[in-house]
DNA sequence: CATGAAATTTAGTCAAT
DNA sequence: ATTGACTAAATTTCATG
């Protein structure tokens, strides 16, 4: 952890890249930033082994492949020793692409990705099963017209100064 | 689009390697799935061709780049005939990572990261001054369990039969 | 569709700066 | 930290089952 991470403008074209185009070989990774190939493999690692870049994916469209629904449930789990088990429960299952716990209405968010809405009230009723789950408030998602997780990074000498202000 | 995607066990386990490791190397692949390189270079193509693959990325660690806020924004947006120029103007933002149209309280639901609470407020004056907002609801990320858009793929034959039999 | 073998491209190693 | 020169590995091509 620790240690403000250090990146430099070739660092964030790489990053910009590799968000983009997570396959791009090494060799126009370093025509594109006009480095040599063991340059661009040697921050690529570095940025890997510091954690920056967590992981590489390739991502499916989900209705190609019948996962027609999309949907948003925030659950009111009430007493926070039931958090732990219901956080356990809710990462296990495939469907539940995203776990969060939040301010506001409800403790916890969940987006989840299944087949149909059969399969959904199927995951409804068993999360509404789970102790300490006092309520769930689903949005459906009817479309959907961005969905990224690409990070606007810029140089570390470029954050705005803010940042740093608070403590 | 059309024609019932054909996804056998070899593509699936395909997919479940490039959806875990992108980067991962076309023969390691090869012995996974005990099929020779090109047999799985042409199995990637055809997936990417088919637009079951959509694409690779890379995956930051926002926390290490100092994207401290992720929240979720519930936005009620009045008279459908300003849908179209606010989601234009949701897509156009960096720190919007997903716009969609949903059921429930609310019209969309953006999901937004941002630097810090400064910034956040910045980003909801800005989206409460469009046309046609009417509200919104942030919820803030305290802490993200689960966050991943992979897919339980499994091949077309074993796809639940309900799915075919509503219409 | 799948394969092996050849041809080409890409990536890793390393001494030097 | 970056490089060129070298070696090793990966990928594409293609003729054949």
């Amino acid at each position: 952890m620790s240690a403000v991470e250090r990146i430099d403008e070739i660092d964030v074209r790489i990053l910009e890249l590799l968000q983009e185009h997570g396959r791009m070989k090494r060799n126009r990774i370093a025509e594109e930033v006009g480095l040599s190939v063991p340059s661009v493999s040697e921050r690529m690692r570095k940025l890997e082994e510091r954690g920056v870049i967590t992981g590489y994916h390739a991502v499916l469209d989900h209705k190609r492949l019948h996962f027609d629904i999309t949907a948003f449930i925030r659950v009111i789990v009430d007493g926070s020793e039931y958090y732990p088990e219901f956080i356990r429960r809710a990462c296990a299952l495939d469907e539940v692409l995203e776990v969060h716990s939040i301010t506001g209405e409800g403790s916890h968010i969940l987006k989840v990705r299944t087949r149909n809405t059969t399969t959904l009230e199927r995951l409804l009723s068993r999360i509404q099963s789970w102790p300490g789950v006092h309520g769930t408030v689903t949005s459906i998602v009817l479309s959907t017209f961005k969905e990224t997780r690409r990070l606007p990074v810029v140089p570390t000498e470029l954050v705005p100064v803010e940042e740093f202000e608070t403590s």
